[in-house]
Formats: structure tokens, sequence, C-alpha cells
DNA sequence: AGCACGCCGACT
DNA sequence: GTCGGCGTGCTC
């Protein structure tokens, strides 16, 4: 005997959950997960559309309440291949089925909200008060209530006046029945995207982007779908390939998927996709309501549009039939989900790809490690394109070694070089941009006689310094006014520690005078809409200087900068993370970038203690192939992707040993594994932030070449701890893991 | 969502 | 009594 979970395709949050039904001996073969099929449901047994989410051996409800399924329900649904989708989530990135299925499909609760459903009056007044008459003279409350409610206002809607009268939906039922009202319900899309005249400019490919366009579409066309990796960088057209292909996917009838790291979603990029496709494409971003985002789900099922644009998780579109998908900046960290199931974008959409038959096109000026193997591997088809399109040159390049600066009695941010540099594009008036790599550890105070560090009392992080004083803490919020004195030695020699961008303008406004400028970090940009302004204003050309973290060196192309200046390229402070080479090297190459995209000639200044390391000294040749050996090499030394695959187990704990016991149990249990397999196990360790907000935080990290058997592992340990009936601590696991934990 | 059950006032 | 509307709770 076998059993299905089914979902019931009823919007109402009560049954917006499993329920369990027999599966017949003759349906046995031919129900998967995401099939769908009518079952009995409620006591009048109604037939009911259901999807199949979980298959089982024994029943999770008393057998003899088990109904059994009446059959398949005709017709293939949007629904079934993301459930199956949810299903190979769940088996890789261990979750429950049930949170796989959140993430993968549209919110369910939203229903009611985007239905705006509205109670119209269908009879003139002198009727309804009529009406109302007969009903108060029959005690019929509900029905009196609305009547009267109708005379007033002739529409009403249909939640609020259900919420606000009490009305049942038989009340609603009845009345509707002996024609009083109707039940309206509005489908008028809110649109969120303003359509632009479509001047229709066909783009002219040029020699190198036609060939892989046809590459690509000639293994498309016969049924060869295949993952690529395209290595551009920035201002080699790699969009205009996008446009191409997905044009020739939606041709034939077929939809698209682009994933664009949010923050780099610019105005350009937006409006040549809505020329390109006009009102077939929508575009999500962060700004969208729930509703808005529900109704572009619509959209797409019904198959009015057929390009979509967005995050992560624009991947989940109910498209019937996806022909390609499309990754831009590949490599960016925001691909992978912060919380469980902790997917990775990449991994998904080439599942995703699998189910439908479609083609995966990742592109990236500075691919991931792991992309960049798998296309010199032969795993992925392999392009590149070498050209800038849009016209300007390469930067040139400084490398600027801090210590030495330091040695000749430079104490500034500043090295001689990229001050003189400033000052000569101050004179000329045009724009310079200065990114600072590191956050977190701006503004840090230490006592200069003993060494002290201001810490949070709840987490294991330095507190940083702001205006006026207040000491923060950036992962709980605590604050604490500033101290005269040391807190230990008592001495009054208290300082700073590295500038963060606020320190950074103070001192530029110190050595070059008055100056626009504009600064932009996660302090200025925390309101809605802040971060485009800051952009914006510093492209029309307002202030001619930018200070900045990460966030300005994504996308965003301002050709009237011709000096960028990173002013400490540091990877030190990243060391417990084996993809911090990686990063740097992504941040500084994108940096560079930034310099010399108009017509003038660019420059830019790198600043660093360790100008020897080869990330820096790679980024600053713009070496990718160069920097991807160097790197394979320590990996394949480490055992760490792309070679090898990592799962991180973490534990928090209010208590300290406790947390730390559960890692040493499980470690135990572990090591029982390890010795037939080759599974690698290094902890439990602290985590690298030990501690936040008073919860203790512990690690374990497990290696292997294959991840079938970090999967395996990850099943036992989870095994145990429901065996064991762990409940005080909270275990998670990552695989590959992106943040530091 | 939709159905049945139990409750309550009204009427033969 | 019992009819019919109303509110509530459950659906594998």
């Amino acid at each position: 005997m076998k059993y299905a979970s089914v979902i019931i395709n009823i919007s109402h949050e009560k049954v917006d959950r499993p329920f369990c039904y027999r599966i017949p001996e003759s349906l046995q073969e031919m129900v998967k997960i995401g099939s769908c099929v009518e079952v009995p449901f409620g006591q009048g047994n109604t037939l009911r559309k259901g999807y199949i989410i979980e298959e089982r051996e024994k029943p999770d409800y008393p057998e003899n309440k088990i109904k059994e399924i009446y059959g398949l329900a005709d017709g293939t649904f949007v629904e079934s291949k993301l459930i199956r989708l949810a299903a190979w989530i769940k088996r890789e990135y261990g979750s429950t089925m049930i949170s796989a299925l959140q993430t993968v499909l549209p919110a369910k609760k939203k229903v009611k909200e985007k239905q705006a459903r509205t109670i119209v009056g269908l009879l003139p007044v002198k009727e309804l008060e009529e009406h109302l008459e007969q009903c108060e003279k029959k005690h019929q409350v509900a029905k009196a209530r609305l009547i009267r409610e109708l005379i007033s206002s002739p529409q009403l809607p249909y939640t609020g006046a259900v919420e606000r009268l009490h009305l049942s939906a038989q009340t609603l039922k009845s009345l509707e029945k002996s024609g009083v009202i109707a039940v309206r319900i509005r489908t008028d899309y809110r649109n969120p995207v303003v359509l632009a005249p479509g001047d229709e400019k066909k783009n002219v490919l040029s020699q190198g982007q036609k060939y892989i366009v046809d590459s690509i579409y000639q293994d498309y066309q016969k049924q060869d779908y295949k993952t690529y990796l395209i290595h551009g960088i920035t201002g080699s057209g790699k969009t205009t390939v996008y446009l191409e292909l997905i044009e020739r996917v939606v041709a034939q009838g077929r939809s698209a998927i682009v994933l664009i790291p949010e923050i780099a979603l610019t105005f350009q990029t937006m409006m040549r996709f809505q020329q390109r496709f006009g009102e077939k494409v929508s575009i999500l971003n962060s700004t969208l309501s729930q509703g808005e985002k529900y109704d572009q789900c619509e959209r797409a099922k019904k198959g009015e549009i057929s390009v979509i644009i967005g995050p992560r998780s624009a991947l989940f579109t109910p498209f019937k039939d996806v022909g390609l998908i499309v990754i831009d900046e590949e490599h960016e960290a925001s691909y992978k989900s912060e919380t469980t199931p902790r997917y990775h974008a990449r991994e998904v959409a080439g599942e995703l790809a699998r189910l439908h038959g479609a083609s995966l096109v990742l592109g990236s000026a500075t691919p991931s490690l792991e992309s960049y193997y798998k296309a010199k591997t032969g795993e992925y088809g392999f392009f590149t394109l070498k050209e800038r399109l849009t016209g300007g040159t390469l930067p040139q390049v400084y490398l600027e070694d801090l210590r030495e600066e330091l040695r000749r009695g430079n104490r500034s941010i500043f090295s001689d070089r990229l001050r003189q540099l400033i000052q000569d594009r101050l004179e000329k008036k045009e724009q310079i941009m200065l990114f600072l790599n590191r956050r977190g550890y701006a503004g840090f105070i230490s006592c200069r006689s003993c060494g002290e560090v201001m810490k949070c009392p709840h987490c294991d992080v330095s507190l940083s310094r702001h205006v006026g004083g207040i000491l923060s803490c950036h992962y709980c919020g605590y604050e604490e006014p500033e101290r005269k004195t040391c807190p230990k030695c008592g001495s009054p020699y208290l300082m700073g520690f590295k500038a963060g961008t606020q320190k950074i303008e103070e001192q530029f406004r110190r050595e070059f005078g008055e100056v626009g400028i504009l600064r932009m970090d996660k302090d200025t940009t925390t309101k809605k809409g802040s971060y485009e302004k800051i952009l914006s204003s510093f492209m029309e050309g307002e202030a001619q200087v930018l200070i900045g973290t990460q966030m300005i060196v994504k996308g965003h192309d301002f050709p009237g900068v011709t000096l960028v200046g990173i002013l400490a390229a540091d990877i030190s402070l990243g060391v417990n993370d084996y993809r911090a080479s990686e990063r740097t090297f992504q941040l500084l190459t994108q940096a560079a970038g930034r310099a010399g995209r108009g017509s003038l000639p660019g420059e830019v200044v790198i600043q660093s203690y360790q100008p020897e390391h080869y990330s820096i000294v790679k980024a600053a040749a713009q070496d990718y192939e160069g920097f991807f050996e160097e790197e394979l090499l320590y990996r394949k030394l480490g055992g760490y992707p792309p070679t090898a695959c990592l799962l991180q187990i973490q534990i928090l704990a209010a208590e300290e040993n406790s947390g730390r016991s559960l890692g040493l149990q499980i470690r135990k249990l572990l090591d029982k594994m390890a010795g037939s397999e080759g599974l690698v196990c290094i902890g439990p360790a602290n985590a690298s932030i030990s501690r936040i907000s008073d919860i203790y935080r512990f690690s374990l990290l497990l290696k292997h070449g294959n991840k079938e058997v970090l999967i395996r592992a990850r099943n036992r340990v989870e095994e145990w701890l429901e065996t064991c009936g762990e409940k005080k601590n909270i275990v998670q696991f990552d695989f590959n893991p992106m943040q530091a934990f």
C-alpha cells in the first residue's frame, strides 16, 4: 500500500497544508511528485484538484480516515514542475518539503488580497430598502447589516466588509442567489513597469557575439540543452548576446528567465529589455509589493509575459515552458540564499533547465572559480568576449604599497600617488571614485596603551564609532556612549582604528578642501531608494567625488569617472574564509573597471598592505586566467570547492558548554562515517563570530569530493538529532557556504 | 473554499 | 416541536 501527501488547490490558509491520501493500485505507476490529481475532499467528498508533494510508505494519519485518490487530473500544470523542483531542493539542501515548497510556490496567502473582490449592490436604493425591511422582519441580522451598508455605498471591498460586518459565506451566497448582490473580481493588473514606446533598434552583433549566439542556438535547436559560461569584461556586450538568444527562444513560444544581482539592475538594462520585448517582459525588484509580485506570477501563468528579469527568486516564476535561463554576474554572492533552504540559484537553475529542457547561460567578467573550473574541464560550454565595445581603453593601474608609504612618513590614508592624481582630477573637474574594501572594522576603537578593544557585550564583534560619539554594534544594535578612558587600564589614550567612509570624507575635506562629495555605505542607504538617488546624482555630476563600500562598484556605468582609488585592498581581515582571495580579486577587478568608461582614459590606484598577494597583483593586471590558475592550486591543496564540496554544520546555543558538547557529539558520529568514506571533518570550532546577541555559535566543516557523501552525512546527523531529541540548540546545514558564519 | 453541525429565535 | 438563518470548525 502506498500513500501520498497532497496539497489541495484551494487558496485558503486553513487548507494550505498537506493531506494524506491512499494511492490506488491502478495509479501507482502513473503518479509522481508534482502530479496533479483529483481527490475527494471535505464532508461532501467534492472532487478537488491537488498536487502530490510526497510519496510515502506509511500514512501519517489514522488509517480509517484516509480516502483514496480519485484519479489523475488531465493536462499539465505549471505547478507540477515547480513542485518537482521543490522536491529536488529538499533532497539537495536538506530542507523540509514544506519550506522547499514555500520558497518555490508563489505566496498563496496573498490570493485574497490580489483578487480585490468587491461586493456590488445590483438593485436601486428603493428596492434595497424594501429588502432591508423584509430581512429585519425575518430577523436576518447578517443580511440586514450588509444591505444597510450597501444603501449608503453601492460597492464594498470584499475582505474589509466581511470582517467588519461579520458576514459568512452562505449569507453572501443566498443574497447572491436572490439577485440582491454580486461578488465581482477585479483583475486589472498592477503593472510595475512603465512601458517605453517601442523604438525597436535591432542589435547588430559583433563577430564575437554572433559566434556565441550561433553556437548556443545550434545546440538549442538540436535539443542539446547545456550550460554555458560567457567570460566577458564589463562593456563587452554580454547583454546583447542574452537579448538575441532570448528573442529566438521567445519567438518559438517558449519563455526565458534572466537573473541579475538586484543591485546591478541599471536603468539602461531595463530599457533595453523593454524596448525589445515590450509588454512581454516583466521586471521584478525589491520595490514591488507582494500583490504586484503575485500579479506577475498570474501573468506568467496565463502566458501574458514570456521574459522575466529579477533576483534569484525569479527562477520560480510559473512559466509553462522555459527555454532559456540566463544568470548575469553569476559569481555574485547574492545568488546564494541566506535562509533555509540555502540554495544556490546557479544550481537550482541547472535543475530547472533540466526539468524544462532549457539552455542555461552564465555570464560574468570575473566568473566564480566553480564555474570557470567547469568551463575549463568541458562540463560547461565556454566563450570569451575580449573587446570593450562601449569604447574607452582599459585603465592604467598603479599598485601602491602602504607599508612603504608609512616608512616614508606618510601617515595619511592617501598614498602620494593617489593624492597627486586626486589633485590633478580636482583641477581638471573630472570625477573620482574612492572605494573602501571592508566595512565592519570601520570606526573600531582600541586602547593605545593596553590594546583593549571596545567590544559588544553580547556579540563577539568590535563596536564601531558613529557620528556624535555613539559606539554601536552592527549585529545586534547595542549602543553605548563613547568612553573617555579605557575600561581596563584607565588610560585616556583611546583611538579609532581604520577609517570608515565617514572618516575618509572628513580626511578628504581636510586635505583637499571643499569639494562636492557623496558618500555611500549601509548607513546612508538604509532608506528605500536612497541608493539610486545617490548614484543618479553622482551620474549627473552633482558631486565630484563618490566614496563608498562594495555597493559603488557593481554594474553602474559612470562615463565621467577618470580616477578610481582603492584605499585598502586588504584581504587579511577575511583569512578564515576560503573565498577571501576570490572576493578580493573580483572586487578589485570590478572597481578598477569603473575607471575610463567614457571617452577619457582612466587611472586606478590600488593601495594595499600586501601588494605582493597574488589576488591583488592579478587584479591590477586584469589577469583572470592567471588568478584562476593560482587560486585553483590553493583550493586543491585545501580541499575546497571547486575540487571538493563543503558542508558547514552550524550550531546555535544559548549555553556555551551545551553547544560545544553537542558539536563534539556530532563530531563523534561523523568520525564513524569518516573512516569508511574518506570524509574530512574539522571542528567543532568557534564560528568566525563566536557570539551574536548572547547566542554562542559553533561550526563543523565537512569536506569531500562527492556531494552525495555530504548529503548522506547530513541526513545521518539529522536522523541522530531526531532520535536523541535535541531541542535546546539549533543545528543548521549549509552546503558550500558563501558567507562567514 | 464549502460543507455540516449545533445554536437560537419564530412560526405552524 | 421544527424550520431556517447564523456562526464555527473541519476537511486526509
